[in-house]
DNA sequence: TTATTTATTAGGAATGATTACTATTTAATA
DNA sequence: TATTAAATAGTAATCATTCCTAATAAATAA
C-alpha cells in the first residue's frame, strides 16, 4: 500500500479521541489540516485502516463509528448522553456455550448494553 | 388506536414467518392481499406494532428486520447463509455485573454472535 | 341511517449515510 | 527525469427509511 498523507492524518485523528467519532466528524477534523480532503477519501481510508486492523468500527443506530481501540471489546451505550463506553469482551466461555448448545461456530461477538451511564445518577 | 385492515395484514405477515423479514419483504407479501398498499404504510404500522410490543426489531447491517418473537432474546447470525437464529437472552447476571463494575443501569442487552451455523458443518 | 371528525392511507418527494465513478494528482521506481 | 499505477477530489448514485399532503375511511354523534 502506497503512502498517503490523507491516510496518515485520518489515522491520527481516530487515535486522538475515545469518543467513537463518525466519518463526518473525522472529515471535519481532517479539513482543518487538508482543506480539500474529500469525504470519499475519508471513508475509503477508514475502510483500509479497518482492514489493516489499525482501527475498529462500531455500529450505532444507522451510523458507523470508528474506534482506535484495537482490542476485542464491547460497548455500553448511554441512552441519555449517547456516549459509547468500551468494556472488555464478556467471557470467552460464551462462544463455547453457543457451540455446544446450537452447534454454531462463533467468530465474533457483538454486545451492546443500552442504558444509563454513571453521569446521570 | 383505530382499526386498520392494512395493520392487521402486516401483523399477520410478520407472525407467519421466523425468517426475520425486512420491511420490503413484508411490503411485497402485503401487496398480494392489498395491491395498492404503500411502503410508507408498512413502515408506519411496523413501528406502531413495535411500540405496542406485538413485534420486535433486529438490526442486521444497515437493514431493520422484524420478528414476531416478543420474548426478550438475542441472535446468532450466520455469515454464510445470513440466517438469524433466535436464542434466549444470556444471563440476567450480566446486567448486575455491568451495574457493579461500571455503575451503568442496563435497560436492554443487544447481543449478536456472528459465525457459522450448523448447516455448514 | 347519515353527517362529522380525525386517524390512516397512497403515492411520491426528501433525507442522510455510504458507495461508486472519473478525471486529475501524486507516490514509487525505473 | 519519465513512467505508471494507486490515491484523491468532487460529484453523482444508491438505498433504507422518513416525511409530506391530498384523499380515504373508521369511529362517533346527530
Amino acid at each position: 500500500m502506497r503512502y498517503s498523507y490523507q491516510r496518515e492524518i485520518i489515522l491520527d485523528i481516530v487515535r486522538s479521541t475515545k469518543t467513537h467519532p463518525t466519518a463526518e466528524w473525522i472529515h471535519n477534523k481532517a479539513q482543518k489540516k487538508i482543506k480539500a480532503i474529500s469525504l470519499g477519501t475519508v471513508y475509503r481510508n477508514l475502510g483500509l485502516l479497518e482492514n489493516l486492523g489499525k482501527i475498529q468500527t462500531v455500529k450505532d443506530n444507522n451510523v458507523v463509528r470508528y474506534d482506535c481501540n484495537t482490542e476485542p471489546h464491547n460497548h455500553l451505550k448511554c441512552k441519555i448522553c449517547d456516549t459509547l463506553i468500551d468494556i472488555p469482551v464478556a467471557n470467552e466461555a460464551m462462544k463455547k456455550n453457543v457451540k455446544t448448545k446450537y452447534n454454531f461456530d462463533v467468530d465474533d461477538i457483538n454486545i451492546t448494553f443500552i442504558g444509563t451511564c454513571s453521569k446521570h445518577n
